[in-house]
DNA sequence: AAATAAACCGAGCATTTGCTCGGTTTTTTG
DNA sequence: CAAAAAACCGAGCAAATGCTCGGTTTATTT
């Protein structure tokens, strides 16, 4: 890992050059993550259609909804057949519980990208602006585990629920070690800070519109953040 | 409209008093809204079923996704036939616009109920006070509109877009009135101040499960959005 | 209480949907 | 280039799904 060369308060760009994962390595996670299902094992036709099957989900999902998406839809989208589909995975609902994995093991990742940044609220804004430029990055992705968290199998979701309560713990006990809060308000502003983060993915669609940058979002919530800590 | 007597940074309470449009009010207005399609005249009976079928739809939809949910589970659910049911709405696709069309209306009516909040900070308080209590007693309403927006034919999409965005230009221009920020920053903490308020239906089990009650995440809130007008 | 109207039921229709599998094409190996 | 392996295709099946409509029950009116 080469995060320890980003300097503080690093933008998009930066975070993106150095990033092992991004648009085009994420493929090969997928690819083993799910070799075990997976019945096609050479490498090269995998990987390119793993990118056909899943840029297809998103245009499609994420439009109507995973539930509204039918398969037939997604062979149309994807040029695949639908045997050459079930090639990759073994069921509509196994489409999504892929996503959802991979997104959760990155966000599990995450937070321990910065833990040679010794002071602590540094620390918390490096983790809010990877988690920014992240979610930029995977920008689909994203918004698909966000959107559809629900439909995935119940034992998987508690996986995830238990992800994200991990990281806004995380970040509750980076924020307690500097501020004059309360545990409880400490609790609150890591809450806080995690729905500010998902509403860069979530909202897309807004800021694009109104021109706003992502580094320009990443600094407001920053600013709040801090703000927050600081002040009265 | 009697928020007048609502005092300054008032809570959860006081507000469920006073306000008109509560869980039992609301079947009134979704009767009124869709009069022209119900096919059931009577008041007494119509008022009833409504209430059985959109509490099925939450409890089934909420949970596995509105594409997800069927018309027989609907009908199990709810106690209606597949005849019944049909009395009240056309198309599948219609209950989910009901339930769209009467939040939207309701977000839309909102920020006009504290026109008479002189102080503007108080009144962006207010707005953002009313906003989270009213998701809170429409629970399942807002939540759904919320995971569920991409499935409403696209004209009533761009209403509900424009609707959002109404909300947020209001609050950035009151933000703008008191602050020291450039307008970029007073839209980007309207924009984050929504994306606050919504966290509370979109991780209310999260909050259940902490013990965190709805006036201390309101006041959480608030104290947020103060801490970035006044402080460094 | 009879007559009229309103509301409700649920089996059945046409279509859609997830998924399989025997056959074909493409790629790799020897 | 021939043989073997891997990958891909898409028609077809069983089940599920949105919706209709003729008949029945319930409520209102006179």
């Amino acid at each position: 890992m080469n995060f320890a060369t980003l300097p503080r308060g690093f933008h998009f760009d930066a975070f993106r050059r150095i990033s092992p994962v991004n648009e085009d390595s994420l493929w090969d996670i997928i690819f083993a993550r799910n070799a075990h299902h997976i019945t096609v094992k050479r490498r090269a036709p995998a990987l390119a259609n793993l990118q056909k099957i899943f840029s297809a989900t998103f245009c499609l999902a994420n439009q109507r909804g995973f539930g509204a998406m039918n398969l037939r839809d997604l062979c149309r989208e994807s040029g695949l057949s639908m045997g050459g589909l079930y090639g990759y995975l073994q069921s509509k609902d196994q489409l999504s519980a892929m996503i959802e994995d991979v997104i959760r093991y990155l966000c599990e990742q995450l937070p321990g990208w910065f833990d040679h940044v010794s002071d602590t609220t540094d620390q918390v804004e490096a983790i809010l602006r990877a988690h920014i430029y992240l979610s930029e990055m995977l920008h689909p992705w994203f918004f698909f585990v966000y959107l559809e968290a629900r439909t995935v199998p119940t034992a998987q979701r508690k996986q995830a629920i238990a992800a994200e309560l991990a990281i806004e713990s995380h970040l509750a006990r980076l924020l307690g070690q500097e501020s004059r809060l309360s545990n409880a308000q400490d609790r609150l502003l890591a809450a806080h800070a995690m729905a500010l983060i998902q509403d860069w993915h979530l909202k897309r669609w807004k800021y694009r519109r109104e021109k706003i940058s992502i580094d320009a979002f990443a600094d407001s919530v920053i600013a709040l953040v801090r703000a927050r800590l600081t002040g009265a």
